[in-house]
DNA sequence: CTGTTAGCGCGTTCAG
DNA sequence: CTGAACGCGCTAACAG
């Protein structure tokens, strides 16, 4: 409503001097400091940030850039973020890009007319177009979660494909070989990594893998979430001889393939094994079920925004870094041996 | 990087004119637009949206201020919101404010200076602080979830008696006469409601309300989640004659009280009932357990979301509206006659 | 310690 | 159909 001016004039000072009382910049006397600010209080004045920005070149302004704030596992990372930005008094914009890789180049199109300081991007591709943009504008980045395909960027995930490794490597100790893998988009890296760890753990212990095992979810994400995990749980139970253990690769596939197993009258673990990526929020669970490979989204939310603001603060480029977190296999009740030849 | 002035140049037109072929305003000859925006494509220019704001007096921004964006509940009503908003072409600011009236008072601040056209809040209490910042700075707002003391304002949310009313009463219907009600803080308006609605129920049946069965969350937020139900539980154990049933005013509240009753050894519903006010997406769930009153918390954000822009868009300031949702009771497993008396 | 000048990048207003 | 002048609210860079 009122203006620095407004302020200055009711003070019987000069903007600029209310200017530095707000800023606390520059020396001030006891007295002006003191009139100003019972003008700032007299008339309520705020100031208006959008000018501020324009002038200062600055919006303190992180944006996050991510596929779907539902998914517990990115709500989780976005906490991480703003706890982060919020210390050092950045705000946060979340932008659900739903996997699609038009909105992502939309939503980065937006933040760089709205001139945020810099952004946390998982990618919903691993193409590089988002990064060419980001870059054309010199906008700082750190790709989260996913790798793409361009090197020499700052980057915060998981170790991947050791984690689907573990996983697959507790079902072969199990004593399961005939293990199916749900997975979602080909063009997202964590798909690819965690077949790569699945096939590892597979060919170490001298297990052919059967083409028709591996599965690729589809989607048109708004659409998928349980939907393609029970579809794709069908397909694999259709398959002879059946597989003993399906390894799911995010928890939406996994709650949609216990939904089709249980429609198809097999029990979980005895007549099949089942293992998902991503662990849920304790206090969502009553008593957790699935045998998962967790990631730490808090921590990974933490490091990469403290990655980026580094960069922020750091007035030279610096080499890209790559934070690669390791993931933990918590053994519950949905794996257990595989059942007895009939 | 490249300012209008720029395109203008290279254009060998005034900035003027772009500025009219980038907002479609006016007329503009077929030759000059192709020139104009060959010379943008050259560029790679993007208008900075501070300055147009500035100017304009307007962001296309909305802001959601809420408690707690990790619980699913909010993330559900962000996801209505953030559609309806992006639906219109206007961004959402997220804050949390983790029930910390100083933290809400500190994000208001936050959005006034960075002129959001509109908010949209869950009050961290019942108190009018906020609502006297809003309305002094001129901020159209809508409250949602929680009521408000000062009324005459646009709010969304579900009728939390009526609820907690359907719950109680349903446990009441299965023969419990000893209910336990464990909720969150007494500041909180929905508390105040669902004990109305639990006490309803009560007295309709003739029951007289032992205090010792009625409890309230404490907390700090950051720290309560599961941990306030579970000594809540743990409290309402204690009382003899004991209660055969609980009914938790949120879903984390049920989730501590459920670990405390197993770890006391109590099966649920044989040796006691819970149930519990807001449901899971069934997504997360492979199959859900508890007896819940659920809130169409989707709808919630969409409506209030709509309400906002409505406001925004129409120039004279109507009369406040309140939408009061229904919310639906959905019998599980988790509730169940109480046990035969011994 | 304080004020003046200038301009951030854009759009409104009014002339042509 | 196009352009010039001005100002949104604020602060950097100089005075003094």
């Amino acid at each position: 409503m009122s203006t620095i001016n407004d302020v200055a004039r009711l003070a019987g000072v000069s903007s600029m001097t209310v200017s530095r009382v707000i800023n606390n910049s520059g020396y001030i006397s006891r007295q002006t400091r003191e009139r100003v600010e019972r003008a700032i209080a007299e008339l309520g004045y705020m100031p208006n940030a959008l000018a501020r920005q324009l002038r200062s070149k600055r919006t303190k302004t992180l944006a996050l850039v991510l596929t779907d704030i539902t998914n517990p596992f990115f709500t989780t990372i976005a906490r991480g973020v703003e706890d982060v930005a919020g210390a050092s008094g950045f705000s946060v914009m979340f932008c659900n890009t739903d996997e699609s890789e038009a909105d992502e180049a939309e939503y980065l199109q937006l933040l760089i007319q709205r001139q945020v300081d810099g952004v946390l991007l998982v990618p919903a591709s691993s193409a590089s177009d988002s990064l060419r943009m980001l870059r054309a504008h010199k906008l700082p980045f750190v790709v989260i979660d996913r790798r793409m395909r361009a090197s020499h960027v700052d980057e915060v995930r998981c170790d991947s494909e050791a984690g689907a490794y573990s996983a697959v490597r507790h079902l072969i100790d199990l004593g399961h070989r005939r293990i199916a893998m749900l997975t979602g988009r080909k063009a997202i890296s964590t798909s690819a990594d965690r077949i790569a760890g699945y096939r590892r753990a597979l060919a170490e212990a001298g297990i052919e893998p059967d083409r028709r095992l591996t599965l690729y979810g589809s989607f048109n994400y708004r659409e998928f979430n349980q939907a393609d995990g029970y579809s794709m749980a069908q397909q694999v139970l259709a398959v002879t001889p059946r597989p003993t253990a399906i390894f799911a690769a995010n928890n939406f596939i996994a709650f949609g393939a216990m939904r089709a197993l249980r429609e198809a009258g097999l029990r979980v673990p005895e007549d099949l094994s089942v293992v998902a990526f991503d662990d849920l929020p304790g206090e969502w669970v009553i008593e957790p079920f699935l045998t998962v490979v967790a990631q730490p989204a808090y921590e990974i939310g933490r490091l990469a925004a403290d990655l980026l603001l580094e960069r922020l603060a750091s007035p030279k480029p610096a080499e890209p870094r790559a934070v690669i977190l390791p993931t933990e296999l918590r053994v519950r009740r949905s794996s257990g041996p595989p059942p007895a030849e009939g």
